[in-house]
This record gives structure tokens, C-alpha cells and sequence, in this order.
DNA sequence: GAAGCATATTCATCGGGTCAATTGGAGTCT
DNA sequence: AGACTCCAATTGACCCGATGAATATGCTTC
């Protein structure tokens, strides 16, 4: 094993063992270079690769930290992966996201405080007022879009879960289903469902959520796929 | 932004844009360095945050090379998440393992090859010879466990899905639950579960193994958080 | 053509250096 | 006292050059 990945162990192994807790600052460089035996430019390469994983923070002139280690910080590398996908597979990262959605906003309907319900129903309004213009913003669209399904998947309770959802549709990935959407009355349809799902975490029923939030999915699936919908938006 | 966070955006996008393929060898450090315009130790930063993504992979002597870039590869660096949150939150992660598992089994059902579902059958036997001596080598059975579940999973049709679940319970995890199985009729049930659900697969019954997935995946969730269980194995 | 061998290539690691951002305290003003 | 300005020490960011170790490659030999 390389000196570089020796130095990556030892300092991920001191954090398993609780030598240094979230938050804590490290040695100087110099000081831990010395310390694990190796150059400054090795352990450079050590806590650059740290940094990647989330694990460490440096900020110049002041020091290296470790990060707070919560379950999404450390999980939000994934998105990358789905990025890099979305021309070939993005569907098999779309399928977990049907799998988890469904049962987060479940989840969710009994949770989510009142105010962040009126949050959503806000969002929705934009959202609508964007979708009524001539010239559509897409990137609007998607932030919102991201804005209303992260808000709900945070109060289902698991911030696991939550994370987990986050990064199954990056950024690309979604920017890439919006702007797929040329067609207004797709656009439309989607706003039926996101409009469906905040009525069901309302009316706080788990299931009407989770089948509504199914749906939603399953529809940007198949718009993605080019697979033909079956029976477009329900209305309850 | 950094001159290192530079080069690795750089890095990424030449790779998101198809100008370095899956397994394309990149420039060497000096070229490379130059081309980007930072110092070698510089790039060399940069390639190793890349590396600890499993984006990049050097080989001394030879060159570095982008990976294959495949799903499960990508995803992999999500087990030492689960591993650091193993004294707190192991059951957020298992939460999630139990939302997506009894899923991926029923769909590796109708998938899984013949020769897999023997394989399965001999894994259990392996594990019942383990149970039944006196010294119980928890080692090996996390390693039957871990080979049990995953050669399921890796055949749902879905390599993310496969992943993520992989990465939902990490080996410290494992370990844990196993060790924590001090008494025989704990280690007899989880050993009961899985032989009903390697009979749901023999069965191809993808409802039965769905099921049978989720109770297993439940009952090690409350053997970890201490909750009771409610009834033991069935029997089907 | 296969096996060994020398050599070039390339990453790994080291030690030093300068630059820039942040911090914390000394000193000053209100 | 309290807030403010300013300066020096600290610390990571980034650069340069050099040596070592692993691998590939072309050559030699049989």
C-alpha cells in the first residue's frame, strides 16, 4: 500500500476511533506530515483526497477541520455518478429514486410542519407563473422542481433517506428532463402531480402521498425513456 | 475558486463532455500539468480527489486512466458513510436497505441465473456448518451474509440499485450485527429467513421474496436498535 | 518466436520555497 | 468600557526541482 493511501487510512482510522470528532481541527501540516511520517506534499495529497469524501475541510489561513460527518454531506458525492450517466443509464437512477420518493413523501405527510406546506404551495405558484409565460425559464423550473421534492424528502425523518433521494437525480439529470419537456402540456401534467402530491401531505395521508409521488416519478421515468404514459395526470 | 478545484472541474467536464472515454489513458502529470496550467503537485491534488471518487486510477510506472466510470463503482465510496455512522445512525441506513432490498429481491426473482440459486443453496449450508460448531467464527459468516445478500441484489437488473444497497450496509455494519448475535436463536432465525427467501427464488415467486426480504431486513433492524421483535421467523 | 535483459517512461514521494487568506491582539478613537 | 483600525503571526494554497520505484518497451539472445 502506498504511503499516500497509509496516511488516508490512519487519519480516517483516528476518526472511526473518535481522535478527532467532528468539528476538531488538525495539526498544523507541517506538524501531521511529521507526525504520520511523510512530506507536506503527501499528506497534501491525503486531506485532498479527504476533502473529496467530504470528511475534511480546509479553509486557508486558518486550518483543516472535520466536517460535521452528517449522512448527507458524506453521501452528496453520488451525484456525480448520476451526472456522468444521464446520456447512457440515468433510468436505473431514476428506478431507485421510484423505489425511495414514494415512500420518503409517505413518510413525510406526517411530519412536514405547516409552514413549510405553505412553502411548497408558494413554489408551485411560481412554478406556474413561469410555466404561463411566453419564454420559459427552464433553469427556474428545475431549481424549483428540486426546491419542492428536497423540501418534502427532508422532513420524511431519515436523513439517509433523504440524501439517498437528493443524489439519484443530479442536477444534469433533471435540468435535462426539463428541458425535455417542450411540450406545454407535459409541463403541464407535471404540475398536476406536484399540485396532487401537496394536497395529499395536506390532507397529512401517507398513503395518497405515496401514491401520488409514485406516479409523479414513474411519469418522469418514462418521459426520460420515451416509454409511452399510460392515462396522463389522475385528478383526485 | 481554487486553482486545484479548477483542474478537477476541468478534469470532470472533459470527461462529462466525451473528450476522456472509460478507460482512456490521460496525458502525462508533466504534460497535462502544463496544459491546465498548474504545477504538477497541483494537478496531482486534483487527480487524487478524482481518484478518491473512483474516477481516475494511476498505475506507477504506466499512467493514469479514467475508470470505467460503471455505477457501482462510482457509488461505492458511500460504505464509509455507513461505517462512521455505525454508533449512531446504522439505522437510517438500514431503514433505507429495507425500503430498497425486499424490492431488488423480487425483481432478481424472475432474473437470478439457476446456477446462482445453487450457489445460494451451498452458501447457506456453508453457513449452518459455521453455526453448528461451538467456536462460531463471526468473520465468516458476515462474509456468507454479505455474499448472500449481494449475489441476490446483483441480479435485480438495476446496477445502481444493486449499489446503493450494497453501500447501505457497510462492513463495520455487518460485523456488528453478527457479533451482536450471541444468542444461537438469534443466528437460527436470520438462517431460517434466508433459506425462505432463497425458496421464494426457487419458487420464482417475486410477492413471496419481496416479503421474505423485508421481515429479514426488519428483524436485523430491530435486533440492532434493541426494539422487540414480533413473533420470530415464520415458517412458509 | 520466446525468454531474458537493459533502458526509457511514468507515477510516487520528498524537501524546499513563495504567496495569500485568516486570525488575533496591539493600539486608537469614541 | 466598547468598537474600530491596523499589523504581524499563523496557516493553507500553490509552485519548483529532484530522486526513487514500478511498469512498459524495445533489444538481444537463443
Amino acid at each position: 500500500m502506498g504511503v499516500i493511501e497509509g496516511a488516508i487510512d490512519t487519519i480516517k482510522q483516528m476518526i472511526i476511533d473518535g481522535k478527532l470528532r467532528p468539528g476538531q481541527k488538525l495539526p498544523v501540516e507541517k506538524d501531521l506530515a511529521e507526525r504520520l511520517g511523510v512530506a507536506r506534499n503527501t499528506l497534501r495529497e491525503a486531506v485532498r483526497a479527504l476533502i473529496a469524501m467530504r470528511v475534511l475541510q480546509t479553509r486557508q489561513g486558518d486550518g483543516t477541520y472535520v466536517t460535521s460527518l452528517s449522512p448527507d454531506l458524506l453521501l452528496d458525492g453520488m451525484g456525480f455518478a448520476a451526472d456522468i450517466h444521464v446520456a447512457a443509464g440515468a433510468g436505473q437512477f431514476l428506478h431507485v429514486r421510484r423505489i425511495l420518493e414514494p415512500e420518503a413523501t409517505a413518510m413525510a405527510a406526517t411530519r412536514i410542519p405547516d409552514a413549510d406546506l405553505v412553502r411548497l404551495g408558494e413554489l408551485l405558484d411560481e412554478a406556474e407563473r413561469l410555466v404561463a409565460e411566453s419564454e420559459i425559464d427552464h433553469g427556474k423550473l428545475v431549481a424549483l422542481d428540486e426546491d419542492f421534492h428536497s423540501l418534502i424528502t427532508s422532513h420524511c425523518g431519515n436523513a439517509v433517506l433523504a440524501a439517498v433521494i437528493q443524489n439519484m437525480s443530479g442536477r444534469t439529470v433533471r435540468a435535462r428532463i426539463w428541458r425535455g419537456m417542450t411540450d406545454p402540456e407535459a409541463l403541464q401534467r407535471t404540475l398536476r402531480e406536484h399540485w396532487a402530491i401537496h394536497r395529499a401531505l395536506l390532507a397529512r395521508d401517507p398513503e395518497r402521498a405515496r401514491l401520488h409521488a409514485a406516479l409523479h416519478v414513474l411519469g418522469v421515468e418514462e418521459s426520460l425513456t420515451g416509454s409511452p404514459t399510460f392515462g396522463g395526470a389522475v385528478d383526485d
